[in-house]
Order: C-alpha cells, then structure tokens, then sequence
DNA sequence: TCTTGACTTAAAGTTAACTTTAAGTTTTAG
DNA sequence: CTAAAACTTAAAGTTAACTTTAAGTCAAGA
C-alpha cells in the first residue's frame, strides 16, 4: 500500500502542509518521489512518522529529531548512537512525568483550598489556617508556595 | 519584606523582563506602584506568581490564567468558577500524564530494539522478529507503530 | 480531451511567549 | 550632589512549528 502527502497526513492525523514542512526540514530523507515529483509514502513510512511523533512529544527539537533520522539512514554503525540518545530522551521524559505530578500535587492542594473556600464562604478560612489544621499532604505544598 | 521587580525575578528564578511582560499582559494586577512608577512586589505577590507558575506548567495560556487571575481579584463570589477552573486544568494533567507515559513505554520499546541491535550488529535482527519473539510488553506497542 | 481535485514549490504570514533595544526616570551609595 | 545601577515604557526582534497564499503541475474519471 502506497500513499500521498494527503491520504498519509490523514492516516496519522495532520495536515498535508505539516508533512511537507518536516520534509522541507528534512526529517523525512525516507519519502520518494513519483517519475512527476509526487511524494510516495510506504507502509514504512509510517512506522517513521510515528517515531517522529514520539520525538516530538517529547518536546525533543526538530534539529535533533533530524539527527536521529540521519542516523538511521546511515545504517548500522549508528545503532550505539541510536540507542544513547533514545536512553538520554527516556530519561528526559521520567524528569517530565516527575514534574507533572509535582504540578498535579499543586493542583490538588489548590482545589483542596477552593472546596474548603466553598464551605466556608470564603478563601479567609483555608487560607489563614494553621499548617497543623491542613491535612498532612498539603502542608509541605503550602511551605512552597509560600516560600517558607 | 518587599522586592522590586529584579529582586522577584531572581526569588523565582525568571527574568526581569518576563515579569514585566506579565505585568503588561495584565497577569499581576496584585502589583503595587511606589510615588516613582516603580513595581513594589509584595510576599504575598510570590504566592501568586508560583500559581502562575504552575498553571504555565500545565500548559494554560496566558488569556486563560489571566481570566482565573481577574477571578481571585474579584473576591469571594467567584470561588465556584476558580475551583471549577483549577479541577479541569488537574483532569487535563491526568491526560498529560498518562500520554508521557505511553510516550515513555514507546521510549522504552525503542531502547529494547536498538539493545537489542547492538547485541546482534543489525537492526534487522530486532526489526524481522516475530511478534511472540518480542518480550510481551512490546507487542502492542510495535503493532501500534506499525500500524497493525 | 477536459475538468477537477490533489499535488508541487517558494515565500510570506501566524502565534505564543518571551527578549532586546532605545530613550528616559528613579533610587541608592559615596 | 553626583554617578551608577536598576528601574520605566513602547516598540521592534526572536524562535519554533506550523499555516496560508500564489502560481503552477500532475493524475484520474467522464
């Protein structure tokens, strides 16, 4: 199965213009051309995109998402490559897991204090209460915040 | 204690020239002016910004963190809009979350892979294996590159 | 063959979140 | 009182990742 620009941006769910902007940009050395100039997209191709996504979801720049796939395209000698930098992302994406639950703590302290608020009829009661009358999990929040 | 506006930018660890830039995109409205025009930041102001922090971290646009930062200005009628506006915003980094962590298992897949083709000097080791070859935690994700 | 829709490129436009620059004012240390 | 550092605003510049536009070409169906 073969496919052009639009059916392929279709298949993983972005527009023609975006495809041919990574090619532009060069991340996309994989893609061939008809005898007219028409890109061709395999079925490996989009085994590609897919890792190109994962990339980016990363936050990983196109500069770097490009060295990989020229890596790739080199062969072999590049698996050792290949794999460092894929391990360096794994852990960049364990740091951002980590900072997305700190977030996710904050949130939770802040509808904690909200809910309190409602009950109260106002924001004076959580937040003028004492670290000892907030439940445990908040207290060391509530030091941040505040810069205690 | 009070700060001036470098003196808050170095406290969070920003530069002077993006709190002013949220001054102007009205994101400190809690901000005080001495006789001279000058910014006068306030203990209570780096609670804010720490807010503002968080919410940027869970990638809320300015326009929206603007509008909860008039909300907590307007006093104690608009904590049901802010505890409903803080509970989505912690639905939406559930859903971040979960995403890095499938980011992170197709992360995890590709180190298994080019492990893998180091062992055996060739990609196409690990690339030709049959899907029961593959260690079971693989499969789906494979078959989801893959497109299967 | 002709029409129509999808393709092509190059270049300009968009957006968000800053950052820099320029020209001028306020505050602080000596 | 003065020099220097840090402040002020407005406006222009930056960056990444697209998106749109313009002008033209290719491919499939009637």
């Amino acid at each position: 199965m073969i496919y052009t620009v639009g059916e392929m941006a279709k298949k993983i769910g972005v527009a023609p213009s975006t495809l041919r902007y990574y090619d532009k940009e060069g991340l996309l050395p994989f893609v061939e051309r008809s005898s007219g100039g028409i890109r061709v997209f395999k079925e490996a191709d989009y085994e590609w995109l897919k890792v190109i996504e994962c990339l980016k979801k990363t936050g990983m720049p196109f500069k770097d998402i490009k060295t990989f796939i020229e890596m790739a395209m080199q062969g072999d000698e590049t698996i050792d490559e290949r794999l460092e930098l894929i391990r360096k992302q794994r852990d960049e994406v364990g740091r951002q897991i980590a900072e997305l639950k700190e977030t996710m703590n904050t949130l939770n302290f802040k509808c904690w204090y909200y809910e309190t608020a409602k009950s109260a009829g106002t924001t004076a009661v959580p937040r003028g209460m004492n670290l000892e009358e907030l439940p445990e999990e908040f207290r060391e929040i509530r030091k941040k915040l505040r810069g205690e």
